[in-house]
DNA sequence: GCCAACGTTGGC
DNA sequence: GCCAACGTTGGC
C-alpha cells in the first residue's frame, strides 16, 4: 500500500467538506499537472492512504487523513466547457485527465503545519517541502508518514 | 529544439 | 498583494 499526500484550498473544498458529503466521499477533480495526472492515473490503488493537506490559506498544514476508494478514471469537467477546469484538449474517447474518489478517514488530533513539517530532517527530501514544489499530488514515504503521524 | 513570454501555484 | 518558482505555449 501506497502513502499520498493532496494538496486542497480549504476555500474551494477542504477537508470538512470532504467528511460532509454523501458517504463522506468525493472525486477529487481538477488535477491539471502531468506528473501529478501520472501519478493517479499509474499508481494510485484502492486502500492507499492520503494525507489532505491545505495551500493557499492562512496556516498551510496538514489536517486529515482520506482513503482512495475507486481507482483512475476521465476527469469529466475537463469535457465540460462550463466548468473552470475544462480544457478542450481532453476528449470523452482519448481523455487527458484522471481522478480517484477519496473518502475521509478522519482529521488529526491537530492540524499540523507546513512551517513545522519544514524543520524536521526526518522529512528532507519530502517533494511538499521542497523549494517551489507545486505537485498537488505527491507520494510519501512510509517512514514519512509514520513520522508525521507521530506528531499528531 | 531553443527560449522568451506568459500563466499559475502557493508561501509569505 | 507580492513575487519566486515552475510549467506551458508558440514563434522562430
Amino acid at each position: 500500500m501506497k502513502h499520498w499526500l493532496m494538496k486542497s484550498e480549504p476555500g474551494e473544498f477542504g477537508i470538512d467538506d470532504l467528511a460532509s458529503r454523501p458517504n463522506q466521499t468525493e472525486h477529487w477533480d481538477g488535477v491539471r499537472n502531468y506528473q501529478a495526472r501520472n501519478m493517479i492515473r499509474d499508481e494510485m490503488k484502492i486502500d492507499d492512504l492520503v494525507f489532505i493537506y491545505h495551500s493557499n490559506c492562512e496556516v498551510p498544514a496538514i489536517l486529515g487523513i482520506a482513503r482512495i476508494v475507486r481507482e483512475a478514471y476521465p476527469d469529466h469537467t475537463a469535457f465540460n466547457p462550463e466548468h473552470k477546469h475544462f480544457d478542450p484538449m481532453s476528449k470523452p474517447d482519448s481523455p487527458r485527465w484522471f481522478m480517484v474518489d477519496v473518502q475521509f478517514v478522519r482529521k488529526l488530533r491537530r492540524a499540523i503545519p507546513l512551517v513545522e513539517l519544514k524543520d524536521k530532517p526526518e522529512l528532507e527530501g519530502l517533494t511538499l517541502i521542497r523549494r517551489g514544489n507545486r505537485l498537488s499530488v505527491l507520494p510519501v514515504p512510509e517512514e514519512m508518514w509514520n513520522f508525521i503521524l507521530s506528531l499528531e
